[in-house]
DNA sequence: CCGAAGACCTGCTGGC
DNA sequence: TGCCAGCAGGTCTTCG
C-alpha cells in the first residue's frame, strides 16, 4: 500500500474534492492523515477511517469494478470509490478518533532528530529496518520507503540499532524526511495496485534506488534481495554498512 | 520482552 | 497452453 506518501496524497486530492459535501445528511468538514490512515471528519463530530492496507484504492468519481467494495454518494451526486483487490483494507464509522490515533508513535514528518535519538536508545537490540516500520515507533514507513531511506543513509537494514553512530542516525533521520516529501511531490509510488484519489499512478517509483532495482546506480553492485521478519529488503552490499 | 512465522485474501508472474 | 509455487506496498495473532 500504501505508505506515508501515497495516503498524504490521497488526503490532499481528497481535501480538494469532497470538504464541504454531505454524505448521509452530515458535512465533511476536513480530511486528516495519522500514520497510513485516512480519516474523513463530519460536522457533527463523526469520522469515516480508512486503511488501505496492500491493495486498497480510494477513487474520486471512479468506475466501480469487481474490486469495488464500497461506494459513498455525496448529496451532489459525486462519488467515493473504495476498491481493494485483496480484501485486507477496511473503513469504519467512528464517534472519535482519540484513541486510534494514540495506538500510534510520532509521525515520521513531524518527530524532530533529539526525539527520534531518545526513542532509538529505547530500542537498542532492534534491527533498523524493521524498526523503521515498526507504527508504534515512528507511523508512516513501509517496505519501500525504508529501503529507500536507508539506501540513502548508507545503513545496511540488519545493522542493529546500538552500533548505529551519531553520524549515521543523523542521516537516516534527515532521509527519512528527504525522501517521503520528495515521493509525495511526485504522488506516491505505483509498483502494482496503487492509484491515487484521481485515479492516477504516482511517480515515484522511477526515482527508487534499491527497491526492484537490479544494480546500484552509485557503484553497479547488484542490489542484494534478502527476507528480514517476512518482509523482503533490498539493499546496496558495497554502500551500505 | 522479542523476533519469527503464520494468517488474512486475491491476482499476477515465471518456470516446468 | 496449463498448472502451481511463489510473491506482493500491511497489520494481527500466535508461538517459541
Amino acid at each position: 500500500m500504501p505508505e506515508l506518501p501515497e495516503v498524504e496524497t490521497i488526503r490532499r486530492q481528497l481535501s480538494q474534492k469532497i470538504v464541504g459535501k454531505r454524505l448521509n445528511g452530515q458535512k465533511i468538514v476536513g480530511v486528516r492523515r495519522r500514520a497510513k490512515i485516512l480519516i474523513i471528519d463530519f460536522n457533527d463530530g463523526t469520522s469515516l477511517i480508512f486503511h488501505l492496507k496492500l491493495t486498497g484504492q480510494l477513487i474520486f468519481n471512479g468506475k466501480p469494478s469487481q474490486h469495488t467494495r464500497k461506494v459513498f454518494n455525496f448529496d451532489d451526486g459525486s462519488q467515493l470509490i473504495f476498491n481493494d483487490a485483496r480484501k485486507f483494507g477496511w473503513w469504519k464509522k467512528v464517534k472519535e478518533t482519540k484513541k486510534i490515533e494514540k495506538e500510534f508513535g510520532p509521525e515520521a514528518l513531524e518527530i524532530d532528530l533529539k526525539i527520534f535519538k531518545t526513542l532509538l536508545t529505547k530500542r537498542p537490540k532492534a534491527k533498523i529496518k524493521p524498526l523503521l516500520m515498526d507504527q508504534k515507533f515512528i507511523a508512516g514507513i513501509g517496505n519501500i520507503y525504508s529501503d529507500e531511506i536507508l539506501f540513502a543513509a548508507k545503513v545496511a537494514p540488519l545493522r542493529l540499532v546500538k552500533t548505529l553512530t551519531d553520524r549515521e542516525i543523523k542521516e537516516i533521520f534527515q532521509n527519512i524526511k528527504k525522501i517521503l516529501k520528495a515521493a509525495i511531490r511526485h504522488q506516491g509510488s505505483s509498483v502494482e495496485y496503487y492509484l491515487d484519489a484521481c485515479g492516477e499512478k504516482g511517480n515515484y517509483a522511477k526515482y527508487h534506488k534499491v527497491y526492484h532495482r537490479e544494480k546500484c546506480s552509485l557503484c553497479g553492485t547488484k542490489i542484494k534481495k534478502i527476507k528480514i521478519g517476512g518482509r523482503s529488503a533490498h539493499y546496496c552490499p558495497n554502500c551500505q554498512r
